[in-house]
DNA sequence: TATACGTGGGC
DNA sequence: TGCCCAAGTAT
């Protein structure tokens, strides 16, 4: 195919959306170079997740740790805490050693090299080629959903997902372009987010409509192919929430592994696929227990999970378990530092 | 290659 | 309402 990099960085020109990390055209061609911290931090943060919900976060990200080594410098609760309701919180480890990493490794300044960048924790293919090329304008080719459905599309490539991923990584390599590789990268997946959309593509503005075959031959709506997912069990358990009278609350970390991985959270049950009739677990106090009324629905990305809530005003100590928990007190934690499903549990104890 | 890993919005 | 989807990585 023959090179149809130009059309898309002209419609780029004028269609570049802006976003707090990126930097237009425009800035650049008057000689504004990409901050490859706020490149690297906003590429992170996207990872399977939304602009729309990314936003915020990067702002306040940035606003608290404005460089890396600031970042590096940062407690990991405060960073995890931040970092709460996004999700992927694995995302939010490998952030700080990459932080740590840059500065140890690299005298806190990203390394310009995509071999490189690839060593760092949290960087994968997909974000070492975004690094490369829109941070440091080097030619390399991106591969996320959007572009994967772009080329899927262009090409009427019919083999799903995931397998298809090496034959479309090849003609996405073979249409990154040498010039502006920042530019293109960008703006092809700005094409899939808005106009080469999963559902109701646009091909009727798009840049790259007279080449595309699967336009032409109307398979567009229904590429990516991808193989079927597998149904969601659903799993049960018990969170405990214990209120000291002065106000704090016991939580414990969780491990450093696994999922909600050093995050906060309610004391509680293992989560189980067999629904009980009573709560299930050890109270993390020896006190008087009430079940609140209703109880936590939340889906994870492979199970759905129905959590009872236990609720005890008391002043008792935490007994010593697996799990430490620990009482923290009303300006050591808001319910904002917690994962979305263990603020779900916190909120029903309010209504 | 397959699985674990969050969350919120859209339809 | 439930399923799909979103700028993936680690193991």
């Amino acid at each position: 195919m023959r090179d149809l990099s130009k059309e898309l960085l002209d419609w780029y020109d004028v269609h570049a959306r802006a976003m707090p990390w990126r930097t237009p055209p425009a800035d650049k061609r008057a000689g504004v170079r990409p901050d490859p911290y706020a490149v690297w931090l906003s590429e992170v943060m996207l990872q399977q997740t939304t602009v729309a919900a990314v936003t915020a976060y990067f702002n306040r990200f940035t606003m608290r740790w404005p460089t890396v080594a600031d970042l590096a410098a940062a407690e990991d609760g405060d960073v995890m805490a931040e970092w709460a309701g996004l999700g992927y919180y694995a995302r939010a480890r490998n952030l700080l050693k990459c932080a740590r990493a840059v500065v140890a490794e690299h005298g806190g300044a990203f390394p310009a090299d995509h071999a490189a960048l690839l060593m760092l924790p949290g960087i994968g293919p997909y974000t070492a080629a975004a690094l490369s090329s829109i941070a440091f304008d080097l030619p390399h080719a991106v591969l996320d959903g959007n572009v994967e459905r772009v080329m899927a599309r262009i090409y009427d490539e019919h083999t799903p997902l995931p397998a298809a991923k090496p034959i479309l990584m090849t003609h996405a390599e073979a249409l990154t372009p040498d010039a502006r590789p920042g530019d293109y990268a960008q703006a092809v997946m700005d094409l899939g987010a808005t106009i080469c959309t999963p559902k109701s593509p646009a091909c009727g503005i798009c840049p790259w409509s007279d080449p595309c075959l699967a336009r032409q031959r109307g398979t567009a709506p229904e590429l990516p192919r991808k193989t079927p997912k597998k149904a969601k069990p659903v799993r049960h358990g018990t969170v405990y929430i214990a209120r000291r009278s002065d106000g704090a609350y016991l939580l414990e970390r969780r491990p450093d592994r696994g999922l909600l991985g050093g995050m906060l959270g309610w004391p509680g049950s293992d989560w189980v696929d067999v629904s009980l009739d009573r709560p299930e677990g050890t109270p993390p106090v020896n006190a008087q227990w009430s079940k609140v009324q209703g109880e936590v629905r939340h889906t994870f990305t492979h199970f759905h999970l129905i959590l009872t809530v236990m609720l005890s005003d008391t002043d008792q100590k935490p007994d010593a378990g697996p799990n430490t928990a620990g009482y923290m007190t009303k300006t050591e934690f808001g319910p904002s530092d917690l994962p979305t499903v263990m603020r779900k549990a916190f909120d029903l104890t309010r209504h």
